[in-house]
DNA sequence: CACATACTTTAGAATAATTATAAACTAGTT
DNA sequence: AACTAGTTTATAATTATTCTAAAGTATGTG
């Protein structure tokens, strides 16, 4: 818990948590890296533990991971598996989708010309594309 | 499993299942209306079943659905509760999520202007775009 | 800085959606 | 009508996730 630790501290106490032991592995796991990356609960828990001498328990996973969505430093999104996943790049952003691979678009390759209206009293939160591959010939 | 029934058997066969009683029942109730749909398989299985003396069984629904899914007679896709939606509107088209809530969008209504290329080796299999709403204000 | 207290962690139970199993049944053929 | 492969069904198993309640800990207060 020293001074280094303190952004990813941050987003554990801006999300309405106090900064544990095992939040704070959480977050730094999650957050302390280069480029953004996807993830299930379930594969979050078997990478960080696979390291760890003392394990971190599935409902901390499940719980620290959900209050970080909540507070938008997560976005989850489904494949057709019943299983969510969670992507640590938050910005605006599309992906392709290859048999359950899943690659980010920058929201910036994909502009709109045309675009429908939302139903009265609604607005659009955002708009998101999802393009399905498959192999060549 | 008369002549009227044909184009609700054909599907069956079509889809590499034998056309019985409950399949046939299963495949009327699902194609043979006006409008296009979306489902869960336990909201079909609950509202097929409550008319029926003789109930159909739950792994028949799942079997079903996903070999009409598999023919490409429905569509699936999740939203982010870990339950597989299906679509009998099998053209392509986007949606509105609206908590929960999902809105066709005819495919006309949305357009692009810049698309990203598919990866060395892979081609585009479709586009698919979803509006997220939020209310107004 | 010890204490009290509210928040956390954890193992394990509970739930929900889905898939597997294997015995009884049936469509389609012979 | 009988045969065979495919089907239905109840039930068990599995997977992802949430709940529970007992034991542990962060943090403000004095």
């Amino acid at each position: 818990m020293n001074t280094k630790n303190k952004i990813f501290i941050d987003k554990l106490r801006s999300s309405g948590l106090r900064p544990t032991k095992q939040r704070v592995d959480i977050s730094k796991f999650l957050f302390n890296r280069k480029k953004t990356f996807h993830f299930t609960v379930e594969e979050l828990k078997n990478s960080m533990n696979l390291k760890r001498i003392k394990k971190i328990s599935t409902a901390t996973f499940y719980n620290t991971v959900h209050a970080l969505k909540s507070a938008g430093y997560l976005k989850e999104f489904s494949l057709e598996n019943n299983t969510s996943y969670y992507d640590t790049n938050i910005t605006s952003h599309h992906h392709f989708f290859d048999n359950g691979k899943v690659i980010d678009i920058k929201s910036d390759k994909i502009t709109f010309q045309k675009l429908p209206e939302a139903p009265k009293g609604k607005k659009i939160k955002n708009v998101e594309v999802v393009i399905r591959l498959e192999n060549n010939n």
